[in-house]
DNA sequence: TAAATATATGAGCAAATGTTCATATATTCA
DNA sequence: TGAATATATGAACATTTGCTCATATATTTA
């Protein structure tokens, strides 16, 4: 393996695993419909505030989502068309046979 | 969430968290090309055979490489295009701009 | 059958990860 | 400005995870 191989493995590692959480997935596939505020995130999740949130930064540091506000509330919605087209490979690959 | 889609997300997870491991996508990465025994993958990956070992066993019952063996060694392989497929978009979205 | 080779596995341990609880920050509105 | 609401963040803790080391299992060959 090459040096830019290592590289570009660790960066599909770090990609996939922020895939790799119950909670994040959850939130990620409920921001596949569309663009949603943090409390209709934690609603539809059943997960916590604090916990939602503090996915929600990692989420947003690994660029798979983006956000803007909305007086008191915050909308976030999936970064871009890979990040949904990751989402419907793993949900095509779970629902299959 | 309904529970059909807790369950969804919950597998969905699980599938991702096969792929978020710096020395799992190093084998799935170098399976990829094609079959390989155990003793190419610890020198491709330059990770030891009990670690590589290890997350070989993981990789199998999650249904992500199947293997054969032949004489004393035992070649694996990816397990589906699909899993080819995914390992494919995330080359894609690492290797991107 | 005994030695050599290839791979797998269990125990133990350290590091990483996700949650909760408490609190901070930002924004609106009275 | 102060209270209320929405979201974010830090610390502490428990769990999970992946590694190493030692050893087990399987297969071939002398």
């Amino acid at each position: 393996m090459t040096i830019r191989e290592e590289e570009l493995t660790a960066k599909m590692a770090d990609l996939f695993k922020l895939f790799g959480d119950g909670t994040r997935i959850k939130i990620l596939y409920c921001l596949f419909e569309g663009e949603k505020k943090v409390s209709e995130i934690t609603d539809y999740t059943k997960v916590s505030q604090s916990a939602v949130s503090h996915q929600l930064k990692i989420l947003r540091d690994g660029n798979l989502v983006a956000n803007r506000r909305e007086g008191k509330e915050i909308y976030y919605r999936l970064a871009d068309q890979h990040v949904k087209t990751i989402i419907g490979q793993g949900y095509d690959h779970v629902t299959e046979d």
